[in-house]
RNA sequence: GCCAGUAUAGCUCAGUUGGCCAGAGCAGCUGAUUUGUAAUCAGCUGGUCGGGGGUUCGAAUCCCUCUACUGGCUCCA
């Protein structure tokens, strides 16, 4: 007998042998209905092997992450098995499952597939699953394993399998295929009821370009029919809420083939509503205490050598311009802390100046790959909300604290609740691979962890994702509709300093080197529209939306009085319009809602008699009629209850 | 950059196996209507069918090529 600890810290006895799937059914016959894998002193295993000694055991469902893992992981495996029933002779790459759902890399041997042959694929595999055929464990030698992949003649598992420790080696087989796999696996394939596949695409062996592209098949799978049910509707909402969907509907941006790739053209409402965000971070960092600089788009190849950036990615840039007579070379500026730092140096400093916050919205370009390009999220030419700040080692923590403040009260006033953020440090096991002082680093890295603790912050912390100039800090958002974005960052920068050889004047009246850190809360303000986009739907907050109000005379004869309104109105500051055509109210009505404009004002004879407007909210209708005055301070207190 | 797909009016899309001056809805313009909470009616304008080349008596349709876009891969200071 041994003894088994549930999560609870209960303690039961079981035959040695007993599998977790057995100790589910002992608990309820339903546990044993909806246990996809089990955790067994702490890894996660299949829930049908065997536990021969003592062990603690958590028994994984579909609300486990690892729970979903098996399910998608086991799901490629039977997407497998079916393509090599329809498609004799193909090769298998890797299989595993993904964030949402699971893919398999195949070497379709010359043989035609596309999304049309989905259809097929996914009614074989739901008739695999069916068949509640066994995921079934088997422990190999590298031997054995060379023999049956050499016989089956799969290159790319033999190639697996040469980096594999003998010992360590297990297959799996449902039904006639067999697959090298690490596990873990569902008991059977009766649990995916769900299926559905997603997208087509090239992938290269191993993320190698050099080696072959081999067909990669994306698939999602689910315990129920409702699950992928409502999964399929938030694509559907995802697709609704696409920026570039969106971005053309409601007029904001634009691209032009005759500008060029991923060039984006800011159309009036776009302008208008990245300048409102532009203000606005602006008034918040001036309150912080940066200063604006504004420096050039073009910089001197030289100063690209300093920084370092023309040895790393001069090659994978835009060419150079040079200069007709001196043929002098320039590079676009991928950055703008070359330039900032430039500014730092046009004095020397004192250490009671420090520390010094650089502010620029600084539009870079860089060359990205054309096949990278994405609506406004990927584009080559982008505008940062970058400042550089200059201080000493012992101001990192506090310069990190008030940089915190100005994400959260702008991911606050924006509507973003749920924010994810990621500390990245060094790489305990390669030191070597960083430029900085082990002291710095060590004093950076606590101030960043500490920051994070003191706060409460809902961080993790990742060892080695540190860039090799100094550690950061990453923010994360979570959209309306579940999705992850990632924005901002903080970044402590110790190469930059040295190379500029940046100094400023201590108090013992000597040279010091200043800490550079870059930050930047929206990112780009390309990339942060089109979230914003996505995750309001179109729908801005008040304070941002192009068109606040929309004036619907009844007919013309109120024309004038509507022109009176909006007249009064943009004294309040409150952006508007009046929809002048002869239409009926229905008609300028649905057309402003369709416009997404937030508030439209309906004005009629009643109203021009009593100096009123007969007011409708976007996707709520009719509010009843006020005063001008009120409507307006409605707007005002609005705005005011979000950017305080 | 690589693989696959797509490209017809400002937008969304029809255009059968190549065959009459290439169509619709919306938008736009003109006129009528003067309208009260999600579409008033009528008429009109608008396209070298992404660019270039080829096959053919004849190409939006077939072939080649370039460009852009879409989905992935790779990359991301």
């Amino acid at each position: 007998m041994i003894n088994i600890t549930l999560p609870d810290n209960s303690v039961k006895q079981y035959e040695a042998g007993v599998t977790s799937l057995q100790i589910a059914a002992g608990i309820s016959e339903g546990l044993a209905r909806n246990v996809l894998a089990a955790k067994v002193n702490d890894e996660v295993w299949d829930a049908t092997r065997p536990i021969v000694n003592d062990a603690k055991v958590q028994l994984l469902t579909w609300n486990d992450e690892e729970g979903k893992s098996a399910m998608w992981h086991s799901s490629a495996h039977l997407m497998a098995e079916a393509i090599e029933i329809l498609y004799p002779g193909v090769k298998f790459g890797i299989g595993p499952d993904i964030e949402n759902g699971f893919y398999y890399d195949i070497d379709f041997m010359g043989q035609e597939i596309s999304d049309k042959d989905f259809g097929r694929i996914e009614q074989k595999m739901q008739e695999l699953a069916r068949e509640k055929q066994s995921y079934t464990r088997r422990e190999v030698s590298k031997q054995e394993a060379i023999d049956f992949f050499t016989k089956k003649g799969d290159e790319y598992k033999l190639e697996l399998i040469s980096e594999l420790e003998d010992g360590r080696i297990s297959f799996y087989q449902t039904g006639h295929f067999t697959d090298l796999c690490r596990g873990p696996h569902l008991p059977d394939t009766g649990f995916i009821k769900a299926i559905k596949l997603l997208k087509i695409a090239g992938a290269y062996w191993r993320g190698d370009e050099k080696r072959k592209q081999l067909t990669r098949i994306y698939g999602i799978s689910f315990p129920k029919k409702k699950e992928l049910d409502e999964y399929l509707l938030l694509l559907e909402e995802a697709k609704k809420r696409d920026h570039r969907v969106l971005g053309k509907e409601l007029e904001l941006f634009t691209f032009s083939q005759q500008v060029g790739q991923g060039l984006p053209l800011w159309l009036p409402k776009g302008a208008e509503l990245r300048e409102k965000l532009e203000q606005y971070l602006k008034r918040v960092q001036r309150n912080a205490g940066y200063e604006s600089v504004i420096t050039p788009h073009i910089g001197n190849v030289n100063l690209y050598k300093t920084s370092g950036h023309y040895q790393k990615y001069g090659e994978e840039s835009f060419r150079p311009i040079t200069t007709p007579v001196e043929g002098e070379e320039f590079f676009l500026k991928p950055m703008n802390c070359p330039h900032h730092c430039e500014i730092y140096n046009h004095k020397p400093h004192s250490y009671k100046e420090l520390p010094i916050r650089y502010a620029e919205f600084g539009t870079v370009y860089r060359y990205e790959q054309s096949g990278e390009l994405h609506g406004l999220t990927r584009v080559r030419g982008f505008t940062q909300d970058d400042a550089h700040i200059f201080c000493t080692p012992d101001q990192i923590k506090s310069e990190f604290n008030g940089v915190i403040d100005i994400i959260q009260q702008i991911f606050s006033a924006l509507d973003f609740k749920d924010v994810l953020i990621q500390i990245s440090l060094r790489d305990p096991n390669n030191p070597s691979k960083y430029i900085g002082s082990e002291e710095n680093w060590e004093k950076a890295e606590r101030a960043i962890i500490e920051v994070a603790e003191e706060r409460g912050l809902n961080a993790k912390t990742a060892y080695g994702e540190a860039a090799f100039y100094g550690p950061k800090m990453d923010f994360m958002v979570k959209d309306a509709i579940g999705r992850k974005w990632q924005l901002g960052t903080i970044q402590v920068d110790y190469n930059l300093p040295e190379r500029f050889d940046l100094t400023y004047i201590g108090a013992d009246n000597e040279k010091h080197r200043p800490v550079m850190i870059h930050r930047a809360p929206f990112g780009s303000m390309e990339r942060f529209v089109a979230v914003l986009i996505e995750h309001c739907a179109g729908n801005f907050p008040i304070w941002l939306t192009p068109d606040q109000v929309i004036i619907l005379p009844i007919s013309e004869k109120y024309q004038e009085y509507a022109e009176k309104v909006l007249h009064l109105l943009k004294k309040h500051e409150i952006r508007g319009l009046i929809d002048g055509r002869s239409e009926k109210t229905g008609r300028k009505i649905r057309d402003a809602e369709l416009k997404k404009i937030p508030y439209m004002l309906i004005v009629g004879e009643k109203e021009e008699n009593d100096l009123t407007v007969s007011v409708r909210k976007h996707g709520s209708g009719d509010l009843g009629t006020m005063s001008i005055d009120s409507f307006a301070q409605l707007i005002t207190d609005e705005v005011k209850a979000i950017l305080g």
